[in-house]
RNA sequence: GGAGAGGUGGCCGAGCGGUUGAAGGCGGCGCUCUCGAAAAGCGUUAGGGGGUAACAGCCCUCGUGGGUUCGAAUCCCACCCUCUCCGCCA
């Protein structure tokens, strides 16, 4: 959420700033409720301290002629009151939906562009393997290998649903430990377990809703709502809080199984793993103060990175452009690593810096020291990194002439030893 | 799921429908006393809106949202949450 007092002031860089991603947004509706409501509340306040001087009047009025006198004044006074603030209830509604769904400004320097042919490659790592033979794509070696069934999947739960077996299901639950392991010991986070289900407030606070319902699976008679990824929890444990001084930067780091009900365009991304309606992801979590969070995206894309390099990995390092921006992010960095038997680069991470965005949806704050006003931390995350393509990458890039595939080095203690996966016994 | 109790400031805990945004205590902070500390005494100590050069005054907030009333922490309704007992359960 933006700053309404910064829109309002600022309303002509605002303009141009959102005007960068290519997108509608709800400006002019919030400048034009924000000056009724605000015209309308000043006289609504007068009138109410009217009413509050004149109902503790009444509570001291001895003489009863007067006294009826005026609280049938205050009563009349009192209608007013209600009639504007029905009127003020209905814009001031108007006014937090327009700017629930108003999108983060993009950071200054982000690259100015319409759509995902305009991002900007940053970065490579690593050498793509040349193969002797070609190199097959996952979604036939994996079920040769038996740690895959994608039959099944559909059969119990529909398409877009798969079982992991055996190796597979192993590797998996390796990578997550390994990984986990990875960002608590090198990198200092915090282990968090979190629910994966949320209240609506949750998701608001992290900017899923109200705009994007419909990609969440919602239990209606709970009211309880599938994360989409564990930033929803883990942003959402410190809403409503003011925390104290000396307790920035917090760091978390969560695995979480994710929930989305997007509408897959149809015939994308249909074979394999690579996109379903649930998947695995170990995502961290950062608040920080606002002065610290460039630092801190550069150091997150370096997190996520080190867990491809880890695995030896080949990756590049992307920056979305305006128009390819999520909703949330000020700024936002994705890797991507090669897949040599899809014959595409994956995204496997996406790294953002939200600046307050989130912070101010949520209702965080942080006093910068004892006695000061609080304000908003920043918050950022990034995966590090999603599973199921994680796992696609190591199946291509280390899968051999025969149909199987080695285990990474840091994977095999993981994996009590074993070096090469193959068919089940 | 059934029965009951309750949600007040950083914490504990008062609160006849009207000088109660809230007694008292604890904790925190400041000052006095002291060589220093403790003790004691005095003072101070919520968030937000709007506003200001900065203050003050003003408006809102006693779980949340509605209602009654000239006036609600106090009365009514709904919801949320916590606790106790029973049931169920990994």
């Amino acid at each position: 959420m933006l700053d309404l007092r910064m829109i309002r002031e600022q309303a002509t860089e605002v303009r141009e700033r959102l005007a960068t991603l290519y997108t509608d947004t709800p400006l002019d509706e919030i400048l034009a409720l924000d000056e009724r409501h605000r015209a309308i509340l000043s006289e609504v306040e007068e009138l109410r301290a009217r009413r509050n001087a004149g109902s503790k009047a009444v509570s001291k009025e001895r003489d009863p002629a007067a006294r009826d006198r005026q609280i049938a004044e205050m009563r009349a006074l009192g209608d007013r009151i209600g009639a504007l603030d029905r009127e003020l209830d209905e814009i001031k509604g108007r006014l937090d939906r327009a700017i629930l769904e108003m999108p983060n400004l993009p950071d200054p320097d982000v690259p100015i562009g319409k759509d995902d042919a305009e991002n900007v490659i940053l970065r490579h790592w690593g050498e793509r393997r040349r193969f002797d033979f070609t190199p097959l794509p996952h979604w036939e070696l994996a079920p040769d290998l038996g740690i895959v069934d994608f039959e099944r999947g559909v059969k119990v739960s529909g398409s877009r649903f798969y079982f992991l077996k055996g190796l597979g299901a192993r590797l998996q639950r390796a990578t997550i430990a390994w990984m986990l392991d990875l960002h608590i010991e090198r990198h200092g986070y915090t282990e968090i377990y979190p629910p994966y289900l949320v209240r609506s407030e949750a998701l608001v606070g992290t900017g899923q809703l109200p705009k994007f319902a419909e990609a969440q699976y919602h239990d209606e008679p709970s009211d309880l709502w599938l994360i989409p990824t564990a930033e929803v929890p883990v942003t959402n444990m410190h809403r409503d809080e003011i925390l104290e001084p000396g307790t920035l930067p917090l760091d978390y780091v969560a695995y979480s199984a994710c929930f989305r009900r997007e509408q897959f365009s149809g015939g994308r991304d249909t074979r394999g793993i690579k996109r379903g309606h649930q998947f695995d992801k170990v995502e961290m979590v950062r608040f920080v103060e606002p002065d610290a969070s460039d630092a801190a995206l550069t150091e997150l894309v370096q997190q996520s990175a080190d867990v491809l390099e880890a695995l030896g990995l080949p990756y590049r390092a992307v920056q979305m452009c305006t128009g390819d921006l999520s909703f949330t992010a000020a700024k936002k960095i994705d890797l991507e690593v090669w897949a040599p038997g899809c014959d595409e680069w994956l995204e496997v991470s996406s790294c953002s810096n939200f600046r307050d965005f989130q912070a101010r949806r949520a209702n965080i704050r942080y006093r910068p020291e004892a006695g000061a006003r609080p304000v908003h931390p920043h918050t950022l995350n990034g995966s590090g990194l999603a599973l199921p393509r994680t796992i696609i990458a190591i199946m291509e890039n280390y899968q051999q002439a025969d149909g199987t595939f080695l285990v990474p080095e840091v994977l095999q203690p993981y994996m009590g030893g074993r070096e090469v996966i193959g068919p089940a016994q």
